[in-house]
DNA sequence: GACAAAAGTTTTCGCGCGTAAATTTTTAAT
DNA sequence: ATTAAAAATTTACGCGCGAAAACTTTTGTC
């Protein structure tokens, strides 16, 4: 404990009695040494508190140990907990995770892919604001950094798109609302900002034509990613405009059923299975939050687990293969319905 | 378009028609060069794509303009919000932020600051796990990096803390159920994470004390930092065991109250201020979700802005002090009351 | 318009490390 | 034990920039 701690890695090379290469080539990858200097070193990083200079390190280097994990909206926890895994993986494969959010704002969005190009990273897990993102720019990026697509697809950038099936969501659904004797109205944004949404309208529509049901549409107006609000009013003023066509109602996603519910609440609409409720209500992507809504959300559940596993596993094989892929390989997971006490 | 882009500093000094170190000072700070050499730079740099290595600028600088912020958990949207505030607030500075989230573990906290130590941040914002943080750790990293706490006081750790005033959330909470006739029993974790829970329940005894009135206690089992799903199993436990003392709670944080919520809607126990409910649950936050449960929340809010902004200033104060401040100080933010429908 | 002070620019050096090439040591097979 | 091959280590060099010191130009004053 009297000794200095080494100022640098020639220092602390000499305090293992060893020359700074070799010291170099361990931080690189310990197993490139012979287990006898392994040992040699290991034993000085317990006497010396030594790291090398991270920005020293990464100079010389074309690739850094680094990743860039981007998503459209941390305040949003289904990104929260994807992110919370994906980081986890990453530091558990020895590299450096780092986490952006776009917040929304696809200026924002450019500015941190831009960032993080000067970062050098390894690799970059997108998920894209979507409908709002710059597609040119984002392709630039993904041809100078090799980047994985999650949640969020832009068709044919990327090495990569790993995301959920959201026919199976919807399918799930309205089966499961039409087998219970109801008719789903589909609650969405007018204009979503997640392509998803697009895909989950289509597949609405087409599971009614193959159900020879009428598709009902409720279409509320609002921009931006407050959607627990836009779903709120758009339910307010949808119901009351008069009475709905049915009486179940099947959510483009989880925020906006949070929102419709707490209008239903509001308006004494009692919502759920039993012979008093006026209203089932169904949803998609089993929220965080989709277990405490009152009633408790019935929805179709992402596999977290699958996609940002998936994801990583991707973006390592991206990684090892050279930053390219021959083809871009598009991987949905299926949904898994969770039943719950609103439909 | 036909050139190339400059590799380098060298190379894009001369095409600018200046020496290198000219542009290294621009780049450092462009108000340091004359204007008439601002300009050149600036118009060069529109023609050609040129970032300066990240890497090598701050090799040889003992301070760069990196900033850390740590969060105790991400996937609760306050510390998103929080998070996204500060963020903005160190770009437009000129900072580089980046954030990381302990996701309720103290030993990924340790990690965290670990790896901040050795990206050389100009200073840090920590908002630390609390009860479960290794306190000797986080004192040995304030020492060496500027760092400011916020939410969530370590005592005497850090140049400085900036909070939320939890007396004057629970003082506003318990004078406004009293003031509407109501006796207000306290809904907490009997073993909180985080100091600010200990400050509220001690502000609670205060001021039943002070209004001549029995205070009153439901202190619910568990860990960690799955608040909704414990406020849910505790409510149940304790609706379970037979009727209150009084009509009427107070919850500790709002992620509890959203669980009791929903706890209360399963049992059929209405809440709220009509004459029909048996029960009105208020409580402190204004979570961003806070307005969306059944029936909205009535609570005591955080001046997320106050606190946000009065942060990042107090570190940008540090930073140009030198890193230190002669006297600790602790800045907290009173609360204001948002009435909604729960009482 | 002369001259000192201030501001801006260039010269020079070194930071801490990666890495290719040269050298030494270890391993394994005869 | 001998020796070639493999592995580990050392030598030597350069990366891209920051920053102090030396030098030059601009600015302001009388």
């Amino acid at each position: 404990m009297g000794q200095k701690n080494p100022r640098n890695m020639e220092e602390f090379a000499a305090l293992s009695g060893l020359s700074r290469p070799t010291v170099s080539k361990y931080f690189n990858n310990p197993d490139s040494v012979r287990a006898t200097t392994r040992a040699r070193i290991e034993e000085a990083l317990e006497r010396y508190a030594f790291r090398p200079n991270v920005y020293a390190m990464n100079q010389n280097r074309s690739l850094t140990k680094n990743i860039g994990i981007v998503v459209p909206y941390l305040a949003d926890p289904f990104f929260a907990e994807m992110a919370r895994n994906i980081e986890q993986r990453c530091i558990g494969a020895g590299f450096r995770p780092t986490l952006y959010s776009s917040h929304g704002d696809p200026s924002l969005e450019l500015d941190i892919l831009d960032g993080l190009r000067s970062l050098k990273p390894a690799g970059v897990l997108l998920a894209p604001l979507g409908r709002a993102s710059d597609r040119r720019e984002i392709e630039n990026f993904c041809r100078d950094v090799p980047t994985v697509l999650f949640d969020s697809n832009l068709t044919d950038i990327g090495a990569a798109f790993i995301g959920s099936d959201n026919f199976s969501f919807v399918e799930q659904t309205v089966e499961y609302l039409v087998r219970t004797g109801e008719t789903p109205i589909f609650f969405e944004m007018a204009t979503p900002a997640n392509p998803n949404a697009n895909k989950r309208r289509l597949a609405y529509t087409q599971m009614m034509d193959r159900l020879g049901l009428e598709p009902h549409f409720i279409q509320v107006e609002g921009e931006g990613w407050a959607f627990e609000e836009i779903g709120r009013k758009g339910a307010l003023k949808a119901f009351g405009e008069g009475k709905l066509p049915t009486n179940a109602i099947l959510c483009s996603n989880d925020r906006l059923a949070i929102g419709l519910l707490s209008a239903c609440y509001e308006m004494g609409i009692r919502v759920g299975r039993d012979a008093d409720c006026r209203l089932k209500v169904a949803s998609n992507d089993d929220h965080p939050f989709a277990r405490f809504t009152c009633p408790s959300l019935t929805t179709a559940a992402h596999d977290y687990d699958a996609v940002s596993n998936h994801s990583v596993e991707t973006l390592f094989e991206l990684i090892e293969n050279g930053g390219k892929f021959v083809d871009r390989t598009e991987t949905l997971f299926p949904a898994r319905l969770i039943l719950r006490a609103s439909a």
